[in-house]
This record gives structure tokens, sequence and C-alpha cells, in this order.
DNA sequence: CACAAATTGGAATATCTGTTCTATTGATAG
DNA sequence: CTATCAATAGAACAGATATTCCAATTTGTG
């Protein structure tokens, strides 16, 4: 049939790419032009559909097919297919390898596994924040939380400790802070006072405590700047928000990470 | 036909972003579920089939076709082609932000590079974290927090939102856990009830708050067994302990991992 | 509680996709 | 100059896709 049946393809976009350079000398003409155009626009490549490609690189479809034939795929789809992986993000085990961790640790019962399995979630969460972070929002953050006389943080639950933990560090660094835990059902009481001079740090994920989110709308209405981190864009909070964070993973790592930022941006 | 047909879809991804969170809260259930899906996952949005997408927000197909026309597309493609259009953008702009970052290293106005900083830091402080713990020292601790009837968890000051988020986590996984948190200064009354048959968990880090240590000791004498989270072998916790994990980095992005180790440890 | 409207699930459909097959072209060697 | 073979273009095909439609269900309302 098409080509060499015996062939294995390659798995990674590196993988494939070093291929390509390899053999595109000892092609024949279209399929020469197959894998130049593919080595030139790889983001194209991964998103049209075959037809489309080929009218760009001039080239019948069927000479797409058998270009990725010829790499030992089994048809064009396989072939896009690690053109995609590589648009996705860079790892493309990632998801796979917790897989596999948290059976180990099912199996075994051996903690260590689990530890492991943690650690790993929490790099890979903290590479996200990497990426995902804009430069522009982390400007916006910094210059309105630097304007506030006193900086406010909220967070109920397990967005509690990420609320305290700030507190404290900008507490030390000499800023005023203020934490708004609740304690006695004060919670409005502490946020009285703040006013269009002071800023808010509102936390919340998935599960949104009702009470952050009432206490974030009663600032707002009073005119307090509000930053927000949350798990997503359809968070309650989202709307009202000044400068807004999404943590996407869903088991959050990277709080320290933003915590910290914040509290260093500011000196 | 579909929805009001004489809605101008949005073009770009952020005129996208802005226009589902504004309508987001007044849609049906369904349609929410696909709107929070595509904001949450925009990477697999752009990439995957239809049906593929419908799988995994737990929605049926037409479900998405009648989102994108509810948003004034014309379909479910159209709307997909602004997501696709976004992963082209954003590529060449990832380089770029990382050759901007390398330039800006020594610009110290710059707070991304501090962002940056910190995931290192982060991502460290867990790589090891991942070669310092023994597997005998968790197994130890396992056994010893399995056996107890009510876990304590005592922690102040920036150690503080570690045990908080310790107690969170054992009690959404139905184990009887408690804080001390000393407010009003109940401290000591918190930790009276505690007994032989409980467990402590007690985390302190260099400037060792005198409180709890002070408490950990009488603990201690009572016959609680104690689990130590500290940063040297030279912390005062560390002669009462029945299991000690060091924490060796200044700042501990690590916790988190630990923490929930133990939790998962448990079931 | 009953009626009406809106929303949703799932099968049916029309379109488009990747793939295969064959006739034609172009090159190479005798 | 011609016979042979590889390479290609384009039509034909099979499968998957997005979309539409209607019945069933849920939701809101008098």
């Amino acid at each position: 049939m098409g080509a060499d049946s015996t062939i294995e393809p390659p798995e990674s976009f590196e993988a494939l790419e070093r291929r390509l350079i390899e053999i595109e000398p000892h092609l024949p003409k279209r399929l020469r032009q197959a894998a130049a155009y593919a080595l030139d626009h790889p983001d194209e490549f991964a998103l049209g559909t075959a037809s489309a490609l080929a009218r760009s690189a001039e080239v019948q479809a069927s000479t797409l097919v058998r270009f990725a034939q010829t790499l030992g795929f089994a048809g064009f789809s396989e072939l896009q297919e690690v053109f995609r992986s590589r648009l996705r993000n860079r790892w493309p085990d990632y998801s796979e390898r917790l897989k596999a961790l948290q059976e180990n640790a099912r199996d075994s019962g051996d903690p260590t596994h689990l530890l492991f399995g943690f650690a790993d979630s929490a790099a890979a969460s903290i590479a996200r924040l990497r990426e995902a972070v804009q430069r522009r929002e982390l400007d916006r953050a910094v210059s309105l939380l630097a304007a506030a006389r006193t900086i406010h943080c909220l967070g109920q639950r397990r967005s509690f400790c990420v609320a305290h933990y700030l507190t404290y560090a900008l507490s030390q660094l000499g800023i005023p802070a203020s934490l708004i835990d609740n304690v006695g059902g004060l919670g409005p009481e502490q946020l009285a006072q703040a006013g269009a001079g002071d800023a808010l740090i509102a936390i919340s994920f998935s599960p949104y405590a009702p009470f952050t989110v009432d206490l974030a709308k009663r600032a707002r209405r009073a005119g307090v700047p509000i930053v927000v981190v949350t798990d997503s864009a359809l968070s309650p909070l989202a709307g009202i928000a000044d400068v807004r964070f999404e943590i996407v993973e869903s088991d959050f790592g990277s709080f320290r990470s933003l915590a910290a930022t914040f509290c260093l941006a500011m000196t």
C-alpha cells in the first residue's frame, strides 16, 4: 500500500520536525512542497482542514494524505494530531501521568506515591500560572493596590487561608492590611469603614461562598476598588472586579506564588 | 429560526468573553453549562469536534449549536472560529513574552519578573520536597493519624493558614478535625479536651510562636501523639514530636502538597 | 393544581471531510 | 525515440460532522 508499512510514526512534534528536515531533500517535488508548508506554517496546519491546507500549499488534497503516510501515519488526521497537541500546551502527557500516578497510589496504598502526585500537580499548576497571568493585569493590580490606603482581604472556606496569608505578608511589609475573617459574624462591620481610598482583594473558588460574594458586592457599591482571584470568568465575582485573575486548575497549588507576588510587587 | 436573528456576533475573543460574562446569569441551565465550559477550557473548545466537546461538558451536541446561535452566530463552527483565531494569535505572543521577560529581568519595576521568580522558587521547593520526605516518616504519620479520634491542628502567624487549610480538608473528608485558632485566647481550652486517643498536628516556622510551642508541650504532657511540621531539627518542637517533617526552604510553597497528602493518605 | 411557554434530549438529515482509486502526466533508461 | 515506472491530479467513495426538527420534559404562571 501507501509507503513502507513498517515505519513508526513520530509521536512528538520535535521528533516529527527532525524527521522532516532529514528526509526532505530526498522527497519528490510535491511532497517536498507539503513538508515545507508544514514546517513553515505549523499553526495553520494544526487548525485547517485538509483541502484548505492543500489549496494554501498549492498541492492536491490527496498529496497531503500520501505525505502523512510516507511519514508512517495511517492518514492525514493522525499527522495533524501531532500539530494540534503542540498547540494545546506543551504537556500532552501531563494528565496521563497524573492519572497513572493516582491509579498506582490506589493500588499500592503507598502514601509516597500520593505525595509525588500532588507535587507534580502543583508543579504543573505553577507552570500554567506563568503563562496565564497577563502582564497588563498585574500592572493594573499593582497600581491599584499601591494607591490604596488600607488593603482588605476577603476569603472564606478554603480560600480563607490565602486571604489570611496575604494579610500576614502585607502586614510584615509594613502595609496596612486587614483580614475580613467574619469571626463572630462581624464581617460586614469589618468592611464598613472601607471606602474609595482603600482596596479589596477577594478570593473565591468554585462552590462560591455566598458570604464572600455578598460582601464583595457591598464593597463595590461603596466604591472600593476590587481585585478578584477566582477560578473562572463566570464566577459571581467576575462582574464586579476591577482586576481579575483566573487560576485555572481544579486543585490549586498556585496561591502562594500569586499572593506573594502581590506583596512584593508593592514594595 | 434559531434565536433573535438580528444580533451581531462578537468578532474577537475578548468581546466574546465579555459578552458571555454579561449574559451568563440570565441563561438557561444547559446553555450556562456550555458557556462555563467554553470559558474554562478555551483550548479544548478550539480544537475538539462538537460532539467530543459536548461529551466533555456533559451537554448535548445540539445544545452547543443552540448556544452558538444564542450568541448571534449562524452555527457552532462560526463560534469555534473565534476560539481558533485566538489560538493562532497566542503562539507568537508567547515567545515574545518570554523574550521580553528575559530582557526585563534586570528591570526591577516589572512585576511579571517577580511572579516568575516566585513560580520558580515554588517549583524548586516542590522538587526538594519530593526528595526530602522519607517513606518511613510518612507511613508512621499516616498510621498515627488514622488511629486518632479527632485531629487537632495548631499553627500561629504564618503557619496558621496551613493549619486552617488542613482542618478544612480533613473535615471535607468526613474526618473529625478541630482548629486551635486561639480566637479570644481560648487556645488552651480548645486543646484541653484532647487526650491520648486524639492526635495533634503542630506547624511552626522560624520565629517560633511561643504560644504554639507552649500548647504543643502541654499536649505532650497530656499524652497526645504529635506530628510536627517545621523547618529545622533544632526547632523547639522537634524534641516532643512523634513524627517530624522538615520543610527546608525559607519560603514555603510545599505545604499544600504535604497537607493534601495527609488527607488523602487517610481515606 | 392546571395550563402555557420555554428548554432540552435524541433521532434524522444534509453537508463536508478524509481517504481511496484510477487515468494521466512526467521522467528515466535502453 | 520509445518503453517503463514512479508521481500526481482529480473524480468517486465512505465515514463523520454540524445542523435541524420534533417529542418529551421542565419551568414558570394564573
